[in-house]
DNA sequence: TTTAACCTAACGACCGTTAGTTTGTTTTTG
DNA sequence: CAAAAACAAACTAACGGTCGTTAGGTTAAA
């Protein structure tokens, strides 16, 4: 009967509305139901706490991510890729642990910097080079325009961030409202004419 | 010899390296070489420097990318775009006020989060509208997908932020590569066949 | 002589962290 | 099988440090 998985839930709430500095190890215990002190029985520090609910977090995402991806029936890629979009930016919503790994990886705490890079840049760039060898096979490659696959998939996750940049500093709705305009031009953009 | 612009300079540069809980009222103080309580001889809280700050900087910002805007020559609109894309990327990397403001608007105080969101809702609101404006001026409008200005200007903000994106959590490289990648595939979007 | 801009000293609150203790469960042993 | 030992997870108390903030004094310009 531990309480770490509940620290853990606690911490990345915490962090994902306050950022590391804005959340102490107070309102954590608070929100868990048991003492400050007792963090340390099962993390050595602030920081330790934060890596490992961020490396967890990385790890969940990057399975949840990598089977979305894979499991693309055989529509059209196009589809595929705008139901991505669509789902992450309803999560953002919806999903603490998005809330979390995106904040944190924009502005990490300053002591961790280096280290939490360390970890979300092949995270990202594993993502990447995966859209890229989907956009390369020859059913999809074939439909692109003659600008290349690793352009289309460069514009994708930028379109992406667009998007789930809205969805933080403006709402659900403004994004959705961004996804629906930006969408038939990135498709114009990248399909063959 | 008031020392006020200094300490709005040096609080405006440690909020955006550190964010508002991160940055103290004591580093402020030391970067300007006076001491912690002089602040309060100009401001009367921490919040109410950090909205000074915040508010002039909206409002230089505003000049700025107002004249940029406006001062657009007779070239072609989407080079025009391109070029505001570039000069925002740079200066993410050499302009504490844009990284100070992209920050925040991102991730703004907690205890400060209306009063800042309705400051830079409208600041954004208004440039979105500009663009709309600016696309449809009929030597523009005649050049464009007849999908019309307003989703060429949202698609614009979108991409521009997906750049600002990868500028924060990558480098103006990355960022540069994302740019030059996604910028073919928006103009073949928008543009008139 | 008033006023503005700084100073020193100090406040209470909260921060992350450590030490040492209690408690209840699990494991080992007579 | 029951007693004893070991262990893990919580606790209380308190630490030194830093936080934002206030009170009150000094200095120099207006």
């Amino acid at each position: 009967m531990t309480r770490k998985p509940a620290i853990e839930d606690a911490a990345l709430a915490l962090f994902a509305s306050e950022g590391f500095e804005g959340a102490s190890l107070g309102r954590i215990a608070d929100s868990v139901g048991i003492r400050k002190p007792s963090i340390y029985a099962h993390f050595r520090s602030k920081e330790d706490l934060f890596l490992s609910v961020f490396k967890r977090t990385l790890r969940r995402k990057q399975q949840v991510l990598f089977r979305q991806v894979l499991h693309g029936a055989n529509r059209p890629f196009e589809d595929n890729l705008y139901d991505l979009a669509e789902h992450l930016m309803d999560e953002y919503e919806s999903d603490a642990e998005t809330r979390f790994l995106l904040r944190m990886s924009y502005f990490p705490p300053r002591s961790l910097h280096d280290e939490v890079m360390g970890l979300v840049n092949p995270f990202f760039e594993q993502a990447e080079r995966s859209l890229t060898r989907l956009l390369q096979r020859k059913e999809n490659a074939v439909r692109l325009h003659p600008g290349g696959a690793h352009e289309a998939a460069l514009a994708y996750v930028t379109v992406l961030d667009g998007v789930l940049a809205e969805a933080i500093y403006g709402s659900r709705d403004t994004a959705a409202k961004r996804l629906k305009a930006v969408w038939p031009v990135y498709c114009r953009g990248v399909l063959r004419p």
